[in-house]
DNA sequence: GGCAAAACCGACCTGACCGCTAGGATTTAG
DNA sequence: CTAAATCCTAGCGGTCAGGTCGGTTTTGCC
């Protein structure tokens, strides 16, 4: 798998987020009830969604969590980013400074190595459609996909 | 990191093989030290690169392995999708038929949950980035970098 | 025939990470 | 004060990555 859960999670968690979004937090506990994953686990998750600026929490009784910016800013690369980290196709693609390995091709010199050189490719072919793509879209996705349009686009 | 070293290795591999490549076999000890990757470990890839039809080896003595296609009929998603199984960005993606919740969105029926939906645009930009491209590129594009034409496509 | 070079095969080991749980500490509305 | 919530840290079982090791088999060559 190219992604773990955790991408998984988190864009659901946020999704749901932005449906039942209205001025007032959200409790984790009720995101968690929504989309059936377990509370404990999200717990985790959001907290670096929260280190990441892309939610802002409220503690206390009647606290929870809101998106920090409106769901038309926040693109998908963001959470996923959030969630697993840098996207680097591969290891000497991110770092490659370090005593390590990794490239030899990169031993003589500046020369990027062939194989190298094509992962841009696929990172920009994942990037790309990562972050052509808002919270915004997949909220509305969803909504029509459920056919309850409560809280639809009007509502703002 | 999206992929492992595997892939990467796998697709030097591939790359030096076609390189080395005239009519008789490259023993694996040799591409190894061409690479200075372990040799241990290139015998665990080369054996799927095996099983999955993209290089044929022969045993005993001044044996070694061969590609068994021209190199411009192997596309890197072959190799990759060889070492590291299957391109799926995410588990619900490959199988989703198990007991376990993965989409709970699925549960109501056929609908395809709004974050699924989504995977399937980065899984279409992972393939096409993998699929169109050749082996015979790489190769081209690693000779033409390190300019030594020694073995250049005229030797054949 | 016998030696050495190679592919083959399977077991194992270490470390990291994933998915998840547990239990508590801290903040805050009512 | 208390209950509801976020927050924090620690751990745990499992899987896999990355790699090593030792041995078995095939085969060219002298």
């Amino acid at each position: 798998m190219l992604f773990s859960t955790k991408a998984e999670y988190g864009v659901r968690l946020m999704v749901a987020l932005g449906r039942q979004g209205g001025d007032r937090p959200v409790a984790l506990a009720s995101l968690a009830d929504a989309e059936t994953l377990p509370l404990a686990y999200l717990e985790h998750l959001v907290a670096k969604l929260r280190d990441a600026g892309l939610v802002s929490s409220q503690r206390g009784a009647h606290g929870g969590y809101r998106l920090a910016k409106p769901a038309e800013e926040i693109r998908r690369l963001e959470v996923v980013e959030a969630l697993e980290g840098p996207i680097a196709p591969m290891d000497c693609f991110v770092d490659g400074v370090d005593g390590r390995v990794l490239c030899s091709h990169e031993s003589d010199g500046d020369v990027a190595c062939s194989t190298k050189f094509l992962w841009t490719r696929v990172h920009g072919g994942i990037t790309r459609a990562l972050a052509g793509t808002t919270l915004a879209e997949l909220i509305e996705f969803e909504s029509r996909d459920r056919k309850l349009n409560t809280v639809a686009a009007g509502a703002a």
